[in-house]
DNA sequence: GTCAAATGAATTGTCGACAACATCCAGACT
DNA sequence: AGTCTGGATGTTGTCGACAATTCATTTGAC
């Protein structure tokens, strides 16, 4: 039965398109998770006939899964040697959150110039204020992630966008090894309006410093996580 | 004749060791000449078991080199459809200059705020500034890859260097559409060395502006290009 | 005993064949 | 005439096997 006919017997739901996932797909998703969530740990080998056993698929797809994963960032190859999870360094964990703030720099920028509305960008507030309220860390991190997600978005710029995501996942990476007791949910909640607001005023001096100095703030927690890595 | 035995018999220099290059680097650099060249025109069909046969090799590696260039934003792949150069539009010529903008901004802060030495980039200004004597446009092309390239690099930061890296391939490729009357390379070349006087005082504001203002000269120029080629 | 060459194990690199999927066209049926 | 069906074609997706390369270990000569 093809796609087309499905809908005609009984009225169903917009379900949305079946989607066929390739096999590098489904396996990059799979190691992407495992490293986000610092299962597989910085420095962890990956091999292709090893994961191939394990997942049941011949080493075609686990190759191109580890490419993407390497284009992403998380993985590093090495010529006939082998495949494993980058390692984090101070300096790229310093390069990662500087290129973050470039990136949310010019987001900002552009959203001022352009006079682009930033009402989305409330609700992700009102979230990560009720989460740091409820002492969720999950739910704020969602948010803070929701929040930035959309700054880049609203800013209207396909390759910024691009470049931040693949940001953002080591972003991901490096806070799932920092311990809980690092984050300060309520300052971080309460970072938040204060550049929705400058975005809202148009007041660009205000806007860029407040999110140059969040992105800084972040940066400053890290250097003893990275210190359990390496 | 192979590699190996081609040195023997002579006393030869060293010219590093003998890199072996795996099969998708090989094709993945001849494909990318091939597109930045414009040999290779945004929109072409690029087909598996095709290049397989022109270039005599099995398709997994051009599979693998389609995908390097898809990373680096040269292609872009269709599931079940096919592989294709990707077309250029308006909008994406506006992003990558507008991006190129923040990372050679971001460049010139770090420079100056570590207080880098900036000579590295006097040499690139003086070939420029030859080359436009001569009315040498390939070497002023050249020659201003050079500078913002040194530039990139003297800013230490290894993460902006891979991205720029990258997204300046785009440059390439847009530059080599565009027709050979659209450049004034007096002009090109002249505005450099201010730049470099700028970082050189330390000038942060000064610098600043005047690498935007540079990066902004240059997408003046293009959209007549891209007219010509979607 | 020490150093160099050979061997072997582990891993990635490459290949050719077949499967899955989408598109297009021809032909049958209404 | 129009439309649906089925197959032919072109392309990517996946597979299993083999080749190439590197590194560690062992072997052998001196």
């Amino acid at each position: 039965m093809s796609i087309e006919e499905a809908g005609t017997a009984t009225p169903m739901e917009d379900i949305g398109p079946i989607e066929n996932v390739p096999l590098r797909v489904q396996v990059a998703n799979r190691l992407r998770t495992a490293i986000l969530s610092g299962r597989l740990k910085p420095g962890t080998s990956l091999v292709e006939t090893a994961l191939a056993d394990q997942m049941n698929v011949s080493r075609a797809p686990i190759r191109e899964a580890i490419q993407i994963l390497e284009n992403d960032g998380l993985v590093e190859t090495i010529a006939y040697k082998g495949k494993r999870v980058k390692p984090l360094t101070a300096r790229e964990v310093e390069e990662v959150y500087s290129l973050r703030e470039a990136f949310e720099v010019m987001a900002v920028q552009r959203i001022i110039e352009r006079n682009t509305p930033v009402d989305a960008l409330r609700a992700p507030c009102e979230a990560m204020l009720k989460a740091a309220g409820d002492d969720d860390l999950e739910g704020l991190v969602a948010g803070d992630e929701a929040f930035h997600r959309t700054l880049i978005e609203i800013a209207d710029h396909d390759l910024l966008a691009a470049s931040w995501k693949s940001l953002y996942l080591r972003i991901h990476q490096i806070m799932a090894l920092r311990s809980r007791k690092d984050h300060d949910l309520q300052a971080i909640a309460s970072n938040h309006p204060p550049i929705v607001d400058a975005l809202a005023a148009r007041d660009m001096d205000r806007a860029v410093n407040l999110i140059s100095a969040h992105t800084r703030n972040l940066k400053e927690l890290d250097p003893e996580t990275i210190a359990k890595t390496t």
